[in-house]
DNA sequence: AATCGGCCCAACCGCGACTGA
DNA sequence: GTCAGTCGCGGTTGGGCCGAT
């Protein structure tokens, strides 16, 4: 980033000369502090679009915004940059966001690294608001290993579950267009993925473009999805890129269990990770009547919570399972 | 209609890491 | 090696919104 900005970099003399400490700079003018207006908005996004990023402080003084240096990264990174998305978080997200909490604790802007257009900020908000107050709901910690298998055995399979259904109805929909569509059209539209990825395949059905690009992480290879070379798949991570929120989320869920599946069958990436059965068990379960009884984690009496109750979200059905 | 309480999110704060002089 | 400046991350909070009473 900040070599992206230095290269870019077209600072006054008088500001790229003076070291503007944070002290000074609160002494010199009285900061605003609070909810951004939209002539702020406009004012820091018309800066770093000139003048690209970084150099925070500095570029509070010279775009003239009377917020600290930190208040205008925070601005910038979480609400103005282009490519951030808003809203809720998609099935496919959600299930990442509780799996890499798994493996990674609270490094919120790793995990946020993997959710395409979501801030640290997001997810963690996400984390406290609803994976928080659904472990209260339980009267347990996020921590607990309770919560742990209530996470593994009903949420995560319900997402799956969750995301099946919406793929399998999209390539329904899709179906439908397709049969209305030369063949030629067809082929010509159709995106390049990886052998690997199967379920996003047929997410491609959408007819949104789906784009897998390397990832920068290694670490996080058994969490996005692998190219077909088993030799890369453990090495070079990939992330799906589409133009469709709603497929981006998809389709990084959908070439996450190809490639976990490939970690798994390598025998990388289950060392600490309280979700250590292999993802090829968990999409098993997903389609399970009797697992959750036999669990035992049905069992909620003396919580003041039904199980409906507790899986009231509108994205985890329980009754479409039981 | 008014009030209350919980939820959610944007923004702030504190601290550690990094970098350059 | 030290120190000041800056950045980035994770934790916390203030306030708006909305449903319940």
């Amino acid at each position: 980033m900040e070599a992206l900005w230095m290269g870019s970099c077209d600072w006054p003399a008088a500001i790229t000369a003076a070291t503007i400490s944070e002290e000074e700079d609160d002494a010199a003018v009285e900061l605003r502090r609070g909810p951004w207006t939209e002539d702020e908005d406009a004012v820091l996004s018309n800066y770093v679009a000139a003048h690209g990023e970084g150099r925070w402080n500095e570029l509070a003084v010279a775009a003239g915004l009377r917020r600290t240096g930190k208040s205008c990264r925070l601005r910038w990174l979480n609400y103005l940059r282009p490519g951030v998305r808003r809203g809720d978080f998609a099935p496919g997200e959600q299930l990442l966001i509780l799996d890499l909490h798994s493996r990674w604790g609270n490094r919120w802007a790793k995990i946020a690294a993997q959710l395409p257009g979501r801030t640290d900020n997001e997810v963690k908000n996400y984390w406290r608001t609803r994976v928080q107050k659904h472990a209260k709901q339980l009267g347990c910690d996020v921590g607990s290993r309770r919560f742990h298998d209530v996470v593994r055995h009903h949420w995560m399979p319900r997402l799956v579950e969750r995301i099946h259904a919406d793929a399998a109805a999209a390539a329904a929909v899709d179906d439908v267009v397709s049969s209305h569509r030369p063949a030629t059209t067809t082929m010509a539209s159709e995106p390049s993925i990886p052998a690997g990825c199967h379920a996003a395949s047929s997410s491609s059905n959408y007819g949104s473009r789906v784009v897998v690009k390397p990832c920068a992480s290694p670490e996080a290879s058994c969490v996005t999805t692998g190219p077909s070379s088993s030799s890369e798949s453990s090495h070079g991570a990939h992330q799906f890129q589409t133009n469709s929120p709603t497929m981006a989320s998809t389709g990084a869920a959908a070439g996450y269990w190809s490639s976990t599946e490939q970690c798994h069958n390598a025998g990388i990436g289950s060392g600490d990770d309280m979700f250590d059965g292999s993802w090829s068990e968990l999409l098993a379960r997903a389609s399970y009547h009797d697992e959750a009884d036999s669990t035992g984690l049905h069992d909620f009496d003396g919580l003041g919570e039904t199980v409906d109750n507790f899986w009231s979200l509108d994205d985890i059905s329980l009754q479409q399972l039981c």
